[in-house]
DNA sequence: CTGTTAGCGCTTTCAT
DNA sequence: ATGAAAGCGCTAACAG
């Protein structure tokens, strides 16, 4: 069996009380008794039972981080931002994955948020709506990442998509490009974050007084493999786009794939730019340009948000704003030197 | 503040026994009872406090994934599937990365395996020696994934590394290519993933008469980055290689792109196979031939370890080896139509 | 079949 | 400055 504050105790011949205190580096201890305490915590090596202690505070120290699928890059390197900083003041994450699948998230959601040990969910969701979320107030302190997808009484800390794909857009202009198609996103009404970045490249090309109309591609999800089929679609259209917005890196890739096997050049023929700024798409051939969202940010505030709740679970919800940048490379168009 | 099993076996007038029998789905309750009970359990919305339970039982459901970084493309393609098979036997997933370095290594391992609430660790150690490890048999169970680093008492799950990369080197040799280097790993004695590999690719070259000596050349990690640097030198050396295999796919995503820049094509001049499989070698251009371990099967090995371990601590220590293939892509010569 | 109760290991109020 | 003891919410051993 482990070792107990009242093994401890007994071996010093005090109190489980003054254990405590020592363990927990109170003020106040007499320095012959904390030192005897401190020979007897590091003789019998105490490690103190943090079940024990959380059911005590009422605090776990863990938080959980729902996002669709680890293995994808955006939500790895997110991932890896929020495992990192949350760390670094003392929180330990718990990772579960939906699948992207609402239904699932319905489960986790009310099976986590309301009765699991967590303090708090980070919830990184594709499909879930307002009404969905409903009820949840209230109970587990919750902040939603990425997009906004109802007006919910919740904390929620993303980027401006809008602003980011108007970014996007722009530089393709730019680039010369007159003809700018944009893919992914299923268009369903629970994938707000095509609905937003969709927005955002409507807006741009009106901006420039150019059409968008029939200039939208489809895909089921934001992978690689589901652009390819996609892009094939797009090369039989009329005319031949010569840019191309792709909703994130993933797809990208994807794209610049299905282009080199179908002998379209990249950027010559077709400009691309992705979004989200995966590792891999600064050594892809080409090189791909991209919009990067801070995710260092997203995951410090978020983590800063729930951490906030925690102390103050009846403060009014609060919406954050990250910054984004454009990524420029190889496949928009000529190297900057 | 939350409901209690008090809370309910007032409301239904029984004893909070016959709840916890109720909620737990005990035998031998009389309809009557339950059906009140139940009652009782849905209008007052009962959650069970999860840490009361551990406490109580002494095992949490948790386990520990710790891990060099989440959003290195192999290892979250390795959590996915630890956190989806985990999660369908009823086990959650807390992550934790060491950044590769061995000092924080023994810092998890010394206060997360001894002292925390999970059940169980998986650790997924890139630096840690027999030594580090000594002293930690006989606390938290732990389980060993990738590379067996030294002859510890302990679980271990990973592929044969050697066998893997045996089979690498003979698929460029049988693609005529006579003059194959390897490109990876620091070399160091905490190193053993690269120590595996180098030692099958020199065998390998060996059964085929060929000399191995000169042609490996080192990298400090195994990110894209560092594979440019190291191609660079490679393509110093007096006689350029007609064969490339990387320690993993990364480290071939990184020289497949300085290829390009240096306008070496791929795989005529140089055939490449990576390790890994991750799914972003599927789409570069040349896509990549690459070993895949079987992650999913990596994954449900060192779950099911921890768990038989957790039921019978003093069995002896299992070697579990699982299963690889080669998938042969573009980089590494004329399509096997 | 169900009620009573000890106790998991810890923190903390109340005393001294 | 330290001891004694209550109790966080739950399960299970012990009645009955």
């Amino acid at each position: 069996m482990a070792v107990t504050l009242r093994d401890v105790a007994e071996k010093a011949g005090v109190s489980v009380r003054t254990v405590s205190n020592v363990v927990n580096g109170f003020q106040h201890i007499a320095p012959a008794t904390r030192a005897r305490v401190q020979a007897a915590l590091e003789e019998l090596n105490y490690r103190p039972n943090l079940v024990a202690r959380s059911l005590r505070q009422g605090r776990t120290g863990i938080i959980m981080l729902i996002l669709p699928e680890i293995n994808v890059s955006y939500f790895g390197e997110l991932a890896h931002e929020v495992v990192d900083y949350a760390s670094s003041v003392g929180i330990t994450v718990q990772i579960d994955e939906s699948g992207g699948d609402p239904q699932r998230e319905k489960e986790l959601l009310t099976q986590l948020a309301q009765a699991s040990w967590v303090d708090g969910v980070l919830f990184s969701s594709l499909g879930l709506r307002g009404v969905d979320l409903a009820g949840l107030v209230g109970t587990r302190p919750l902040v939603l990442l990425g997009e906004r997808t109802a007006r919910t009484a919740l904390d929620h800390v993303g980027i401006d998509n809008v602003a980011a794909s108007r970014l996007a857009v722009a530089h393709l202009i730019e680039r010369g490009r007159t003809r700018i198609a944009a893919l992914g996103g299923s268009g369903g009404a629970r994938d707000a974050t095509s609905k937003y970045r969709l927005r955002g490249f409507q807006k741009g090309l009106e901006a420039a007084g150019l059409d968008p109309a029939g200039l939208y591609q489809r895909t089921p999800d934001y992978r690689r493999g589901s652009a390819a089929l996609a892009v094939r679609e797009m090369l039989r259209w009329p005319q031949r786009p010569d840019g191309l917005f792709c909703f994130s890196d993933e797809l990208a890739a994807g794209a610049l794939r299905e282009l080199v096997v179908q002998g379209v050049r990249v950027p010559e023929d077709i400009a691309v730019v992705g979004f989200d700024d995966i590792e891999a798409s600064s050594f892809s051939t080409p090189s791909l340009t991209s919009i990067r969202p801070d995710k260092a940010g997203i995951a410090k505030t978020a983590v800063d948000a729930l951490l906030h709740r925690l102390d103050a679970p009846e403060a009014p919800a609060r919406e954050h704003s990250v910054g984004f940048e454009l990524m420029v490379r190889e496949s928009s168009g000529p190297e900057l030197s």
